[in-house]
DNA sequence: GTGATTTTCCTCACCGCTAAGACACTTGTA
DNA sequence: TACAAGTGTCTTAGCGGTGAGGAAAATCAC
């Protein structure tokens, strides 16, 4: 059994031997993965009208207490690009009146951003699908070893600085 | 200790808890992890000269058999992006000398692209301090974990088509 | 051999993101 | 109160990618 990053790294060792790659194995087979889910993902989102960085946005909202209503700079925090990406993303979403945009009354710079009811609707319908895209991507693996691959990620992102406060 | 999946999940436990959204707590993570990879690697790339696309492409030819020689198609293959993403790549490596695109004698519609003398040095600079930044995002984990989750990844990769012919 | 199909590489319009910075407002300090 | 520093949002230029498609050459089927 090899997939590519086997192939890859017998290809390393065969013209470098005398670099250690052994962090590839890891490392390449998190980007390629993460490539792999990303354009799976994508289909089910198309499926419902979305792509990535709406269902991100949307999912954001929803997944927060009623009225499911943030701010841009926790929007960005939550999704790990930059601000001028959500003010983008929320343009595209207001437009198509799937949120809306607020001011915020106690600070004059500030924008609440809030899920309209054709927002909820469609976030809600796309969900379901999606967590069944997500199942079917990791149906290879036993309960067991998923929960041993989601605690071993887990450290991996603490290390990195990915934790809650 | 709990990281910002965590957080999410009991958000989701919160609002939706009629889901089942365990999948999440595997493929949310690897997202966010391959996010603050690249990131990090980049700052590497960005040490040399280099972004991840033309690493990429480098470091394909590389390890490929001297004389470090591939034709556009395999270097998409290998690099999971289009074929114009390939030429645009081609496009800016060839400008800064790093490759060099001749035409096929086989076949007529075919290119060969190879390493310059100068694009081999290039990226024979930047491995060590790429796999230095690598084995150093991995240093949370002992060695026998590193391989448990190299295991794990290359059965998810396999089980979603990603094998060596 | 001929014609249909496939393969290879490239072109181009468009799209979302980043990075830098503008601007208005808030907060901290004296 | 006044001013400096910080914060929140948006703007814009530029970049690398996708996706559709075109031209030329190879391959396949008969």
């Amino acid at each position: 059994m090899a997939d590519q990053v086997d192939y890859i790294l017998r290809q390393w060792h065969a013209q470098r031997p005398d670099l250690d790659v052994s962090p590839m194995a890891v490392i390449g087979r998190l980007s390629r993965l993460s490539r792999l889910i990303e354009a799976e993902l994508s289909r089910t989102f198309a499926g419902h009208g979305l792509d990535r960085a709406s269902f991100d946005v949307l999912a954001t909202l929803r997944r927060s207490e009623p009225p499911h209503r943030l701010t841009p700079a926790a929007l960005m925090r939550a999704s790990m690009v930059t601000s001028g990406a959500v003010t983008q993303r929320l343009d595209r979403l207001e437009s198509r009146g799937l949120v809306r945009r607020t001011p915020s009354d106690s600070d004059g710079r500030g924008v609440h951003v809030t899920l309209t009811a054709e927002g909820l609707a469609l976030i809600d319908r796309a969900l379901p699908d999606h967590l069944a895209t997500e199942q079917r991507m990791l149906s290879a693996l036993t309960g067991q070893r998923r929960d041993e691959l989601a605690a071993t990620l887990r450290d991996l992102l603490e290390s990195l600085g990915d934790h809650t406060s």
